[in-house]
DNA sequence: GCAGAAACTTGGATCGATTCAAAAAATAGA
DNA sequence: TCTATTTTTTGAATCGATCCAAGTTTCTGC
């Protein structure tokens, strides 16, 4: 019976416990807290108290609104939160910004939703320091949302040409050359771009218009970058069917199938994504086409999968895991600045991209 | 100047806006979190104000303490913070809790550190209402931190047999014995056992004695569950090797070494997980072994890797997203009872088990 | 014009700790 | 023994909100 009521009771304050043992609030703070600036005899007195009335130690609740500091930083995104366990990327993200909080001893915090109203209401009410964001499909949602929190915070994949907010990314441009180079090098001329997202929620054939209307200038960038290069190799850009998919396997599938219902099939698939790419090869491998014998592909990222699929993938690697430090870095040390970093990317030539079949 | 100020200075709180607008906390606080209660005009007036302070909103940090409630759970291992990201069983895991979390619009925040000293730390203060706690490793030590912190926790993988714990596993002798009879049929009647740790920080053949005083009763268990059926085709368990791992790359390779380097090597590896069982189809293959014409592998786990591997893996399957949403749900719907579920396995026969070669 | 009901606002109490200036106690030195 | 110094302890203030009983204003209907 006594246990019962026990269990409803409210849990034991540290105000009772200094009660109990017959000493100020402020100096059973201090036993726990700071142990060494209280006289052992009192120390120990307190402490056989605590446990007696089984006190389970502070409250971190109290704590916190005292101290004013989480020690923890949010990681968001507008996919629901297995994103964050399922996507290569993002694990290999993920892992970056865990080694630096490991280091400092700082937690994490996920923050997702399965709507928007949820979403907006969880980053309101999450309790970190600061947030990385993860800007894929919904980006500029998500940083309006991020932005009136007024805790520091830093976009990934700078989507965005917003200059007032922190951001690490890749040279887009440049790495997409560097995947065209490579495949016009090879001797490919006819290709297909399975691109990622120029705004929310579409899919399909993109035309010039949406792409200079692009919300994702990263989409944009990456797409200048193999036009840029393959004109070079005189390649009549303006042919290249590009398709833009939600970067799954559903509407990447969808954008092969129409890319190679078209007339003549290309030799070489540009993808913004490994995701992408390896999904393509399947796809590929599927339909009884061989890889790279008939077509050629590079992804983007450099994931680790990308090294084990058969055969493994040529792509553009991001120093994933450093940009997953730094981001963590810069709501760790942060100081009050904007600041922008463009990450260098590297080819990756491994087995899905050989030359172009001759005729 | 001014703007270099502001910055350092405090943050606005409700009580200046309150002041600013004219009105009392009581209404302020209203405004925000029951804006339908308040009379439009007042309401605008007080929103007018907040925005023009520029309120970043309610801080949850208040909010929190009044409330008590988090409405996060807590996931810890004493793992590195990457476990999470990169152990395949964990991310399967984590995307059951992740589905319960999402579906109450729960946040999650993941638990660890580089040391121990740190890890009671963060359990100590970690803004949860509950935790799941990965016992791998130090098992018993997290559950005893953990258990000070006095919120609701469950255990995964019931490795102790501590009654007064809430925990999810599964039947790890029924598991066990489906992976042995499997091989049995087959004709195989050479094993050896690529174990889990009986206790921390172990590597290398476990003898009878470590495996009566395990520490962990879940690999006590499988080893029984293994040696039980074996024992029904005539198998001498006693002459089984049986190596402890730590689960990852570096002693199972070592386990695999010791194992081959006796006298008759095994025609069948009975692997407790499927990280080891993928990590041995490596190092046979690598050493010219044929998996299964050669040796034959059973895995424990039924992560999705197992599926894509070549030979895919034959494995027992967990229903490890399902043990992820009911843990969630356990200590989202804690009522304060404990409550220990076992969860059923299934044989998954794939392509690296085969008929024992003859002779 | 007024009682009574409904809508809104108020301000103090509370959540659970930490902090710090000042008071008290213990210790040292003469 | 008494003052000076050091070590401990105290208790009020603070962090930033929400809650709620009580008070005030506005609206209805007669």
């Amino acid at each position: 019976m006594a246990s019962l009521l026990e269990g409803q009771a409210r849990p034991i304050r540290l105000a009772d416990i200094a009660k109990a043992a017959g000493v100020s609030h402020g100096t059973a703070s201090n036993v726990f807290s700071r142990p060494e600036i209280v006289r052992a005899e009192v120390r120990e007195r307190v402490k056989a108290v605590a446990e007696q009335m089984g006190y389970a130690g502070p409250d971190p609740k109290g704590r916190l609104l005292r101290a004013g500091k989480v020690n923890a930083i949010g990681v968001a995104t507008t996919e629901p939160l297995s994103y964050f366990f399922d996507d290569p990327f993002a694990r290999v993200m993920m892992a970056g910004i865990s080694e630096a909080c490991d280091a400092t001893g700082a937690g994490i915090a996920l923050v997702s939703a399965a709507n928007q109203e949820k979403l907006a209401w969880n980053i309101q009410s999450a309790l970190v320091d600061g947030f990385i964001l993860f800007c894929i499909e919904g980006g500029s949602r998500l940083v309006d949302l991020t932005r009136e929190r007024r805790l520091p915070f830093v976009a990934l994949e700078l989507g965005f040409q917003d200059e007032t907010v922190s951001a690490i990314g890749v040279d887009n441009v440049a790495g997409a050359r560097l995947a065209a180079h490579h495949l016009a090098e090879l001797g490919h001329r006819r290709f297909a771009v399975l691109s990622l997202a120029f705004a929310d929620n579409r899919t399909g054939f993109a035309t010039p218009e949406i792409v200079r209307g692009a919300l994702y200038t990263g989409t944009r960038d990456r797409l200048a970058g193999y036009f840029e290069e393959l004109s070079r190799f005189g390649v009549d850009t303006a042919k290249i069917p590009v398709y833009e998919t939600e970067n799954e396997v559903k509407s990447t599938r969808a954008g092969l199938e129409a890319i190679f219902a078209e007339g003549e099939p290309p030799t070489a698939i540009l993808a913004m994504s490994d995701r992408m790419a390896l999904i393509a090869i399947d796809w590929l491998k599927a339909r009884g086409l061989s890889v790279p014998g008939d077509v050629s592909i590079v992804g983007f990222d450099g994931v680790p999968d990308g090294a084990l699929c058969t055969p493994p993938l040529t792509t553009i690697a991001q120093p994933i895991t450093e940009i997953g430090r730094r981001a963590a870095r810069m709501i760790l040390d942060h100081d009050g600045a904007v600041r922008r970093e463009t990450m260098g990317v590297e080819l990756i030539a491994r087995g899905s991209t050989g030359p172009a079949r001759k005729g």
